[in-house]
Parts: C-alpha cells; structure tokens; sequence
DNA sequence: TAGTTCCGAAACTCGCCAGAACCGGATAGA
DNA sequence: TCTATCCGGTTCTGGCGAGTTTCGGAACTA
C-alpha cells in the first residue's frame, strides 16, 4: 500500500477545457458573484485522489468514498463538481496529460541517442502510474467511447506523438530511411511496455527499455545500436 | 477474500474443449462415484458461458446470473461445482487454453512464410476473445496472483512459445543471426495486437498483421519482405 | 455582529449482487 | 416402486456502494 502520495500540493489546475462550456475566458475568475472569491479550490487535490484510487483499486474497486478520504473532502463536494463517478474517472484521466512542449524533446543529433534521453526516472515513473491507471479502466474502454477517448488523449497520443517526431527528425536528417513504417514504430516501445507492466507483470526499467532501443527499434530502422550515425 | 485454496475435490476437469457439449473426458482416471455415472455434463457450457460473458462484460460486470442463465443453468449449479465468482473464472480461463501441437506449426522454410502462415482467420477471432477476456481482468492480474498466472498460461505462452520456436528454427537454419533478441521479438505481435484492441480499439486484420511482419518484425531480424531468404 | 456561501462529516435511501437455502422434477440404481 | 442424487429454477439475506440529504462549522463580507 504505497501511499505516495506525491500531490502537486495545490498545484496550477489544469487546464479546463473538459468538457464544460461554462466559462469560455479561463484567464478571466470572472468576480460577477460577489460575496465569495473561493471557488472550486479543492478540485486539483480530488483529481489527484482519483487518479491515486483508480490506480491502486481499479475502475470498480474504486468507491467515492475512497477518493473524498484520501483527498480529505466530503463525499457530497465531490459530487458538487462532477455528477458521477464516471464523469469524475474521465476528468482525471483527461488532466493527466502534461503538456510536452515541442521544444523540450531532446536533440542528440542521433535517434539512438534521442530515444535514450527520453529514459529517464521520471518519464519511467510517469508512465508508470499511466500504466496502472490504464488497467483500472480498459475493460471500460470497450463499452464508453468516452472513456476510449479520454484514454487515447492523455496517455496513448502524448507518447505516440514524441515518438513520431524523433523519428521524422532521424528521416529528414537522412539517419534512416523514409519508407519506415514510423506509425508503427513509435508504437513499440508504448505496447511493449503496457504488455510487459500489464500482462507480464514484470518492471519497465531502464534496462529493459535500452534494450528494447537497441535490439529491436533500431535494427528494425537498419541502425544499430554501436554505430548511432551512419 | 477470494479463498481458492482448494477444489472442492469434485471438480478436476481443467481442461475441455470448452464450447461444445464435451465429449466424455478421454483421459479420466477417476472412480466416478458409484451411485451416479453423470457428472458434472454441464461444465463445458457453464465455463463457455463464463467465457462469453466475460468477454462482453468484464469481470466486474458479469454476474453469476448471467453466466447461469447464458448456458441454461440454474445459479445454484453452477455454485455447485465453483465455489466463488473467482474459482470459476480462474478456471475459465484455464481452459481456453488451446493444445498447440509442434508439429502442427506452418514449417514454410522461410521465416516470413512461417509468420504470414499463423495469419489464419480463425486464429484472429481466437486471438481477439482472448484479448476481450483479458481486457475484463487486467484490473484484477495486477491484485491477483492466480488470475496473472491463468491469464499467462492460457493467453500469453502458448503464443508466445509459437514465436520463439518459429524465430529458433530461423535462427537454426541460419536465415536470421544467432545473437537476435529472440524473446523481446517473440512479444512484438502479441503486445502490438494487444496494445491495438484493447487501446487503440482498432480492427487486428489481416492487413495490420501482415504490415506488422513486413515493417517491424523482418527489418528487425535484417530481413526483407521481399526477400524471404538472404 | 449578522449574513452569505461553501465545506466536511455522517446518516440515509435505493438498487444490485454474491451466496445460501429451498423446492419440485427427472433420472438411475436397488 | 422406493430411494438417492442430481438438476432447473426461485427466493431470501446480508453487505456494499452510488448518490442524496442534513447539519454544524469555517471563512469571508458588509
């Protein structure tokens, strides 16, 4: 029972584009109502609750009673801001995609090295919890579009979308050649990792991912993993 | 919660072809309790009941209703052979295991022939109920040691062991190099296969496959889908 | 200080489901 | 035919969890 804890301690909200129209100026508090500045305060620790809960109990293992405890809030605030656990379970998956600011990539010159700067404790972690998270919920996948969606935006894309700019950066540079298959490709280290965590049971550390790097993505490029430029 | 420790010394017949009225039991050493020569005849349709409904609902979503009322069973029958919810569905999926003779694997001389020839629509379908039922439990292989090693014995060896001995004979007659990852290439189809339902919710055809092969899995081992043998 | 608005906690309703108990019928051996 | 065992279906209980309501209190405002 890992506590972990880890919260973002009233971190900067994400961003609130869910799926309210409410307030279409997220900058603006908009102070019309006066009498009252606090609003919607506790809405960061109760994501993040949520997120811990459904990663350790799963979807249904899950109860409402488990994230109002474990963000110290009462049951009936909860249900004050999102009508149901399932609208709850969506919102916290959707705020868990960190922005992954183009520029930040690494730019080794090389893929191999591109791809090793992307192993690093915290991106393992982070994924990590993705992870466990996406196990709580994938046999809802099948049955709520939304929840496929949501899944698809804050864990699947983000990464998929990184490896496919390295990759196309090692084809411009004229690393590998064009015709790879870069769709595919930057979906072998995320399916392989969710395998490995999910069914196999087995830690995605950073062995396993240089060796996935060096025996199986870049001899599938024609590269290999002494010679990072050709 | 879950007891399982023990059968309830009635019920040893772990494995059956599992979607037809069986046939009775070819290797049964047991003394058949004199009194009755009926036992147990509707094992078969209550496991592939569970299975079905297990595919469609989860493991949370299906009830012992459902499962008793899909193969024409009363509730208390099927309380009669399995003593929980988990006994049965551990069991249930002990027997989707599928024999996978040696002999019976395609031996094309080629590893792209060999690969290309398990393309079979009925190991799709089989492959993709599998994956619906594992999509149902992966919530529970992460609190559940037992329901993990049902998961892997039934769904991911057997296929697993297939690759292995397809990319060993490879290996063997010299068309890839020795110092291949074999075990790391042998998970690259089923992760990707299940990465692409359970995730993507994209169709695992034909097609996806076969581009699989011939822009990951070949260029991997140096080889080309145009050229079978080097 | 009085008024307003939000909050945490707890009690409550309601429905679902696991599991047990029960019943009448069918079958087979004695 | 009698009896024992299995079967199917039905019913009951107990617990659990989603969602609601209530209430006392905290915080801010005028």
């Amino acid at each position: 029972m890992p506590a972990t804890t880890d919260m973002p301690a009233t971190s900067a909200s994400p961003e609130r584009s869910s799926t309210e129209p409410g307030s279409p100026e997220p900058g603006s508090p908009e102070p019309a109502k006066l009498g009252r500045k606090r609003d919607h305060t506790r809405d960061p620790e109760i994501l993040s609750a949520a997120i811990d809960v459904l990663a350790e109990e799963g979807y249904d293992g899950m109860t409402m009673e488990m994230v109002a405890a474990r963000a110290k809030a009462g049951k009936a605030t909860v249900y004050r801001r999102w009508g149901s656990k399932s609208e709850l379970v969506i919102e916290a998956i959707a705020c868990m995609k960190r922005g992954v600011a183009p520029e930040t990539l690494p730019d080794t010159g090389t893929l191999r090295g591109d791809l090793l700067a992307l192993i690093r404790p915290h991106s393992i972690d982070d994924a990590d919890k993705k992870l466990k998270v996406m196990a709580g919920i994938v046999s809802l996948i099948a049955r709520s579009p939304e929840m496929s969606d949501a899944v698809n935006a804050a864990m699947v894309e983000p990464r998929a979308k990184i490896n496919r700019v390295l990759f196309q950066r090692a084809i411009d540079r004229g690393e590998i050649s064009a015709d790879c298959d870069v769709e595919a490709l930057s979906l072998i280290s995320p399916s392989m990792a969710a395998y490995r965590t999910l069914v196999q049971r087995k830690p995605v550390d950073r062995e396993f991912l240089v060796s996935l790097v060096d025996s199986v993505i870049l001899p599938a490029v024609g590269l290999r993993a002494g010679a990072p430029a050709s």
